[in-house]
DNA sequence: TGAAAAGTTGTAAAATTACTACATTTGATG
DNA sequence: CATCAAATGTAGTAATTTTACAACTTTTCA
């Protein structure tokens, strides 16, 4: 829907001097909502009909109707684009394009978030007995974070690192047990086989992972999220962010759940960190 | 500045039939956005140059630039605003407030963004013989993740929760070493004294932690992030989140600098791992 | 009340802007 | 290197917007 995320999506379907005047926009798109389409062409250094055809691409009926998009756009207080790191950026592009794409996928993922499954989802860790959370390479990062959140409500939880651990741990989970499986891809084998061993034993399996993946399907409960990640780098990180948002959803769902009460044994939790502090504050 | 509203206030200055146009827009401004000049005038059962007087009393350029003004006020959307999750708010409500509030911290940090200082960072890192990550609590989870980054670039990475261990590796690090400390607040004592016996033994020591900490005081570089915390749930989010995606620009930098090759080198690091996979892509 | 002045509105022509048809160029393929 | 398809630009056309000015309405004050 968003034009901007539109032009940068469609980069290879756009010919070479359409692409000029798509990286011209890209570059100062305010500047092409003042401009004639006279304008935009001479700076973009192609003829007044190229940009025609470029609006047309992206399904508009014309220059004036892509100028109301883009200005939509940019007024829809997401100006967020999934702009790629290219190899020659400095360090002034990289950090605004890795800010800017994180957001962009930030705000996909909370379109797509399905409310109902998360409700659900707070139902079944607020009622669990032993809440354990695994995931492996990148999303054990996120299961570290998780430990650390429930940790603190005074519920008994479980995280490893060690797939044996992981394994041996389901082994001994059995009904009232909830257990969360972190995986982008849900395609690591033995977080799979750690999903049905749990299922086996009568366990809640809840799956933070993509839908219909092979995790998905053991799982009694996923939570997906649209993540387009950028895969340039070979490295996780917008769909990390979006994992570890989801928790802080789930830990909020969590606390409301238990009620007023409980939110100050949470101050307590936190106070007590204080004689490791120089000052106040939490970290 | 939502010329919409301005519009409705503005009522009383308009002539007769400007407020004619007046009523149409409001009635429809969906329509009006779609309109030529000639059309609204004709709904709206005035000549055209009154339209275009209209468009110019609210201050605009003329007629196109008033229906950019307009679509961008349809198009405002929710600006991401840090509301904060009251205690009896659905499912529905703390979900977005978490990813709105998020968003508007991360956009925040983005603003305040030192990149001279990033810049450097990556500086260090690139010629770092060997690079420690440290933090505690929910930092040790960020610390953690860039591990998982940095480990794949083949550089000898070192990353421990144990406050012992990470003492004595600060013991043995040397010139050339450096040492990554991680606290939002910058206050916990054992990460201070950590940072003191890595400056000692003449380690870069590299902070990401709040400015005029305790913690930064002892580092030779401080990455800051200005981000205003969600206190609300004792619990740390945002700051969270924002030290990851420094995390990522840190690792996007190393990669960039360290060249085309090198980036060759990580997608073998990433093959490898398919054999532990279902099917192919990254976790 | 009525005449001048100020303000409002519409008509028609000018200027700007966008679009279409067609010609030329470019690039790929046998 | 000949041929075809795709891409791009030129020039003319159509559409849209804006301007200039004239007609009309309302207000003001003698």
């Amino acid at each position: 829907m968003n034009i901007l995320e539109k032009i940068t999506q469609h980069n290879a379907v756009f010919s070479k001097s359409e692409r000029k005047v798509a990286e011209v926009i890209l570059a100062n798109p305010q500047t092409a909502i003042h401009s004639s389409i006279a304008t935009l062409a001479k700076m973009s250094g192609v003829s007044e009909p190229t940009v025609n055809r470029f609006c047309r691409r992206l399904d508009t009926k014309g220059y004036p109707d892509f100028k109301l998009h883009l200005a939509q756009s940019l007024a829809n207080g997401t100006p967020y684009v999934n702009r790629h790191v290219e190899e020659n950026d400095g360090p002034e592009e990289y950090t605004h394009k890795i800010f800017e794409s994180t957001m962009a996928s930030l705000e996909v993922a909370r379109q797509s978030a399905d409310i109902a499954t998360i409700n659900r989802a707070v139902d079944l860790l607020t009622q669990a007995q032993k809440i354990s959370f695994f995931g492996l390479g990148a999303s054990a990062s996120v299961a570290h974070d998780a430990l650390n959140k429930f940790f603190r409500f005074n519920v008994p939880v479980i995280y490893f690192e060690d797939i044996i651990m992981q394994r041996m741990s389901c082994m001994n989970s059995g009904e009232g047990d909830v257990v969360v499986l972190i995986s982008h891809t849900g395609r690591t084998k033995s977080l799979v086989e750690i999903a049905q061993i749990a299922r086996g034993n009568d366990a809640t399996v809840m799956g933070i992972t993509s839908k219909d993946s092979p995790l998905a399907q053991e799982c009694n409960l996923v939570l997906s999220l649209e993540v387009p990640e950028d895969t340039d780098m070979y490295m996780p990180m917008a769909s990390r962010i979006a994992q570890l948002i989801l928790i802080d959803i789930l830990a909020t769902g969590f606390t409301l759940r238990r009620g007023n009460k409980f939110r100050e044994n949470l101050k307590r939790v936190k106070d007590t960190l204080r004689g490791s502090r120089f000052d106040k504050r939490g970290d």
